[in-house]
DNA sequence: CATTTTTCACTAATATGTTAGTAATATAAT
DNA sequence: ATTATATTACTAACATATTAGTGAAAAATG
C-alpha cells in the first residue's frame, strides 16, 4: 500500500526511519533468541564490563522500569549476573556470565557483517551520512528549545 | 551522566533521536491526555476522514495488535467511532467524533507553533535537512540487503 | 461451482514503554 | 547531629510492541 506521510511529524519519520534500520538485523537477534533491548544491553556489558544499570539506562536509552524487567530477564536466561556495590548499599554492578560471552562473540562478527552488506546496498557515504546527522540530533538535546504555551 | 554511544548502533542512535524530537511534543499531548500513538491516529482521521484500521496501520507505524487496543481506547474515550463497510463485510471504517474534531483543532495549531519554536532554537535548515534525510532512509527500504547468513 | 489462497480485523502471550510513586541509602544544608 | 533533599533500584498500573495464530470473508484458482 503506497502511502503519503503526513507533514510536521517528526517523531513519526523517526520512526519509521528507525524500523528500516532495525529491520536489516532483527533476524540475527531472532536467531540467538535476544530481543533487540536485550542486546543493547549485552553489547554494552561486553565492551564494558561490569556497569551499574543506572548506567545501562542511559547508554541504551531505556528506562528504568523497563531496565529492571529486562536484566530480571537476562538473568533467567543465564546471560547476565549481580553483586552488590562495597561502598554504596543502594547500588548493585550487572555483569555478564561466561556463557553470554561467548553468545556475545559470536553475534558480534555477524552485526559488524551485517552492517558491511548494508553499505554494499546503500552506500558507505549515506550510512556515514546518517550517523552525522544523528550526532547532531542527539547534541541537539542540549540546546534548550521553548516551550508552547498551553491553555 | 555523560555517556559515549556504542560504535555500530544505528538503531539505538535512531532512538535517541527520536527522543530528543518526541520530548518536545510530549508535554503537548500529555496536556490534553493522549499519548503519541494516539494522536498520530486523531491526526490522519482529522486529515484524510474515514479510513479503514490497516491503512491507519501503515501510515502510523503501527502494527494491527497495537492497533485494535489503541482504536479500542480511543472509542472508550468518545474520539472515535466505527462503521462497517457495505461491500466488504470484513473491513470497517473508523471516523473522529464531534469531540475529536474539536480536539484536533485545539491541538494542531499547538503542535505547528511548537514546530516553528523548534526551528528558532535549532535552525530551518538544521529541521529540513532532518527531514529530507529521514525521508531518503525510508525511500532506502526498498533497496534490498543481503541478509548474512547464520549458523 | 468448488477449492485454495489472500486479506482483514482480531486474540493470545510475552516484552517493553511510560508515568507515578516507594523504600533505602547517601549527600547537602541547616 | 538533625533535617531536608537527592539518588538508586524498585513496584504498580496502564499503554504499546512483537510474534504467532485465528475466523470470516473475499479473491484467485482450478
Amino acid at each position: 500500500m503506497e502511502q503519503h506521510i503526513s507533514q510536521q511529524n517528526l517523531p513519526l519519520l523517526l520512526s519509521k526511519a528507525r524500523e528500516t534500520i532495525i529491520s536489516q538485523f532483527r533476524p540475527i537477534l531472532k536467531h540467538f533468541g535476544l530481543t533487540e533491548q536485550q542486546w543493547r544491553v549485552l553489547r554494552i556489558l561486553f565492551e564494558e564490563g561490569e556497569v551499574e544499570p543506572c548506567y545501562l539506562c542511559d547508554i541504551c536509552d531505556i528506562l528504568s522500569p523497563s531496565m529492571t524487567g529486562i536484566l530480571k530477564r537476562l538473568k533467567e536466561m543465564g546471560l547476565v549476573d549481580r553483586r552488590p556495590m562495597d561502598n554504596d548499599k543502594r547500588r548493585v554492578l550487572i555483569f555478564l556470565t561466561p556463557k553470554s560471552e561467548q553468545l556475545a562473540e559470536q553475534i558480534l562478527p555477524l552485526i559488524r557483517k551485517q552492517y558491511q552488506l548494508i553499505e554494499d546496498a546503500w552506500g558507505a557515504e549515506l550510512v556515514a551520512q546518517i550517523y552525522t546527522d544523528m550526532y547532531t540530533l542527539i547534541e541537539l538535546k542540549k540546546v534548550k528549545v521553548q516551550q508552547v504555551p498551553l491553555p
